[in-house]
DNA sequence: GCCTGGCACTCTATCGTGCCGACTGCCAGC
DNA sequence: GCTGGCAGTCGGCACGATAGAGTGCCAGGC
């Protein structure tokens, strides 16, 4: 509201092409070059005046005082908000997206893993996927298995592929049968359920009931936590030498922090964990976009993030994001990372076992 | 035995020396230098005229005509076979190993990412893990699981974990006891063996024993055939913003070779895929360097390559490596990386499925 | 009242220069 | 065979000058 009143039609004009010119070249922006690759239909000496207004507003800073204007936070934000134009995917990027789905594997982490090989490779810029948190998962199957007469292994099946398994060496013998009736029990009392909504009473029901073990009791109880448990959230990222190229990371500072960033998936996932619970709110899937010191990390004050929510099934919800220097084509970067969510939900729905 | 005679005391002395001083300040190393931090008897004038033989003889090498020498590949490959002295682990770091072991992961994949972690912060290197083939896993057990009347889980557990699990639809409907059924005769037939000592043969034999249909055969081969696949050995990275460290890799073209393999993760097996072969072959559990050109990539001519296997079960072989600049701190990464993969190996052997 | 051309000013980046310091190679003498 | 001395080479750094890009401001014109 109050910017459209403080920024006219020229203006914004002006704004737009500022931050488009620096997106492109990577160069500060002066009077003479926009005046000369662009129907401004005013001199140089205008458009002085008008970036001194926008550098008072705050959408435009001066590196130096010799030097043309680079956009600021709020010179991107009002640009990505206001200014841009919504771009669509090429043909040549919808075709990468399909080719690269339609052979896609049929094992979460490993789809999360190529996805963020794609996202990276068409946006040149570091792509990061998250899965669906686990206990979104949908429960599928679970599974005692005879080993020998002391030892049996316990596997939980989610939608997200082997949610849990694990080896177990009783006290006492069990018998094969026991080991079954248990699992039929298990399955048909928590089939079509997700796994949030099995707690350890209703596992703990179950046992009574065929007669289990508290030996028994407790390892189905650790498997089905694991299986569940959201410490460590499936997270893969991809593509960080695309950075390299990019002029503001040839400072070795400010590569460090971002190489650190992504070996630890912990901080990584902080990053877009914020967005998740956003999203979960709202459940739009709205592409979003957070401009330097938005990001809340000094050492991402100069990098952008996109990120998009991916649906997997009826209640999962993954996220795709790219982080690159703010100076990215964000209305390319949207589609690209729109494009391939809409893909990767489509894919996992495909896949998933019914 | 060429060099024995070729390098006398003083010369090995001498170019001991200089790796080790080049090693610890990254200055290319003076005769001034030398004479003023180490005892060595005679003049620096003498000390000039045996690095220069040392240079002829094709040991060191001049960066410019006016600057200290550092050492070639051959004084380097001399330096660490015959020169250095061995080193063994520090109490702290014998600790800190032992700790991470205490708390790791039981499952494979997992194992070998907090392996690197851990590898890369003791050494300020670069590390890599490989996990052993998947051919070489025991087989422990399938079981493939009634899911409704036309479609079934089947899943192939192996040593390192779940070796693959896939669902099927079928175009008949089948009974849950068949699949127990042959569930049963696949395990009882494979129990003990070796992933690849499994063939399509065998398989074939069971299903024909137990009448399971041309569908379910093709299926249960398809999930032994993917449990087994070796196309893309599990392998994990870490560390590589420590590279960021050292002067060697502050050119960018550099770095960006280096994190364009670690992201490959093809190239990066490939870079330790003779290893692996020569270690089956051979099998001594010696750790090994390879310096410079020896790499065969041109990108990692200024790198070195600590490899050392580590032994999981009687026959299952991988690999841990350090990649760093080839002035590197040889005699305690490789005390590393050995004891590393000693304490590795055993902790696989204690949580292998018996 | 808004726009414009002109002008003085500021600041960075680049290039050439000269100097300093580090190191070598060689030689004559011990 | 070792040593001190010396001339020669080269990279790195500080310095100054210059070119170039861009700004802010002002007086004049539509």
């Amino acid at each position: 509201m109050n910017e459209k009143i403080e920024l006219d039609k020229r203006k914004a004009f002006i704004l737009a092409t500022v931050v488009y010119e620096y997106i492109n070249t990577a160069e500060p922006v002066g009077s003479v070059t926009l005046t000369q690759k662009y129907n401004l239909g005013v001199s140089s000496a205008t458009i002085r005046n008008e970036m001194a207004e926008l550098e008072s507003l705050g959408y435009l800073v001066q590196p130096h005082t010799s030097a043309g204007r680079i956009p600021s936070d709020a010179g991107y934000r009002t640009y990505v908000d206001r200014l841009m134009q919504p771009e669509t995917l090429t043909k040549d990027d919808t075709r990468r997206i399909r080719d690269q789905f339609r052979e896609a594997s049929q094992e979460l982490g490993d789809v999360i893993e190529q996805t963020t090989r794609l996202l990276s490779g068409l946006s040149g810029n570091l792509a990061i996927a998250v899965a669906p948190s686990r206990d979104t998962h949908a429960f599928k199957h679970v599974q005692l298995i005879w080993l020998s007469p002391r030892t049996s292994m316990v596997i939980v099946v989610t939608s997200g592929g082997v949610g849990a398994q694990r080896v177990f060496e009783w006290s006492n013998e069990v018998g094969a049968d026991d080991l079954t009736r248990l699992s039929n029990a298990l399955n048909s009392r928590f089939g079509g359920r997700v796994m949030e909504d099995i707690g350890s009473a209703d596992i703990d029901a179950v046992c009574a009931e065929v007669g289990a073990s508290a030996e028994i009791r407790e390892a189905v109880r650790g498997v089905f936590s694991t299986a569940r448990q959201t410490d460590e959230p499936e997270i893969a990222a991809a593509g960080a030498q695309n950075l390299l190229d990019q002029p503001e990371f040839h400072d070795l500072r400010k590569l460090r922090a971002i190489l650190r960033i992504v070996e630890e998936q912990r901080t990584l996932y902080d990053l877009i964990a914020d967005e998740l619970a956003a999203e979960n709110a709202t459940a739009t899937d709205a592409a979003h976009v957070r401009i330097g010191h938005e990001l809340r990390a000094d050492e991402l004050s100069e990098c952008s993030v996109v990120t998009v929510p991916y649906r997997f099934g009826d209640r999962g919800v993954g996220m795709l994001a790219i982080l690159g220097p703010r100076r990215m084509p964000y209305g390319r970067l949207i589609a690209l990372a729109s494009g391939t969510a809409r893909s990767l939900g489509e894919h996992l729905n495909d896949v998933e076992i019914r």
